[in-house]
DNA sequence: CATCCTCTACCTATTGGAAGGCAGTTTTCT
DNA sequence: AGAAAACTGCCTTCCAATAGGTAGAGGATG
């Protein structure tokens, strides 16, 4: 059995949204894409609007569900640290992509206002998974220099964010490198 | 004398850029805005892709001039540096405007190359700049802790940016103060 | 006069979306 | 068991609104 047709559409949606931003592509990039026809788009998401709270509710629930297997299995702060880097390293696709957070945040204006709400259960989630980390990196001595776990989080998911677009930029993956060597450097082993 | 249109269209694009997204914008919402007709506006721009051109090369114009007169007028590192995240902070106007560089960076398949090449430019001049900054606080001892002035550079142009998002993301300015908190704390006086 | 600026009027393509039909599958009722 | 009803998933057709853009006329001003 093949992907079921909603599922190819949120993959598809996903991957325009993070490529284009979500004002830049329409139905018909989808339906082209998936291979159906437009109007039968509304049958599985009947406004761009539902489409967009899908869309960032499955994200969220991803990386939910992603942080409740690493409290499950605990590593060094270090290792958390170096394995969230690399998520957001690997998101951005060689500087194509940016995590759909990102795009999202840009096009905030044009999207309904649930989607503001699960931006931040993704953020709240994402800087309290840093916090973690950079706690424990202190404690077990596997990230150096830190004073203050909060704001390390937060700094920390700015430049991740901002190491992607940077990449992007210039369609230079080097630049996402650049940008979180010194951070990196904070780690031992 | 009032603002000439064609300064007054590139104000209107350059806030709805910002706001909300090169491709969240039309003609129609500029012509409305700026008080002429939509077909009035080819006559400034021939197309949009030539607007987006135009816009960003003002950008980079008021940036390079801006570090122009940081060059005439040497500050300590530390100063340049305070006032780079200033320019960051008053740029995001409380959490609703991103730097247009970001804005252009998300959208980037909807731009002309020739934007891309300005925005290179644009990240070329900003690094430089905060590569100095760094070593001129290294040598004068305004800024703590630097080991290696380039990946500093690159990685507080992401953190900036990144910082505009956090901002922007929940429409709350604490959260770019909040990322980029330990940074300053680097900075003496 | 010529240049600049804005206008009206129009165009084509595309946007997200509504309405309703129609096979195939389940569920429900007798 | 077999008919009837309901649901699924996709279709075709249609639509009003909007997108960016063109052509050409007319009124300023130097």
């Amino acid at each position: 059995m093949p992907t079921d047709t909603k599922t190819a559409l949120l993959d598809s949606a996903e991957q325009a949204a993070r490529t284009l931003g979500f004002d830049a592509f329409s139905y018909a990039d989808l339906a082209s894409e998936v291979g159906i026809r437009k109007a039968s788009i509304h049958h599985h998401f009947p406004s761009k609007a539902n489409l967009s709270v899908e869309l960032m509710r499955r994200y969220l629930e991803k990386f939910e569900k992603q942080r409740a297997d690493f409290k499950d299995n605990p590593k060094s702060g270090g290792t958390q640290l170096t394995t969230f880097i690399k998520s957001y390293r690997d998101g951005m696709a060689n500087g194509k992509r940016l995590c759909l957070c990102v795009s999202f945040t840009t096009s905030r204006e044009s999207l309904p206002p649930e989607v503001g709400k699960l931006i931040h259960r993704f953020r709240t989630m994402m800087i309290e998974w840093l916090e973690a980390a950079f706690r424990d990196g202190h404690s077990d001595g596997s990230i150096v220099n830190v004073t203050n776990p909060a704001m390390d989080a937060a700094a920390t998911l700015s430049l991740l964010e901002g190491a992607q677009l940077a990449a992007r930029a210039e369609e230079n993956p080097e630049l996402f490198d650049n940008a979180v060597y010194l951070l990196k450097q904070r780690i031992n082993g």
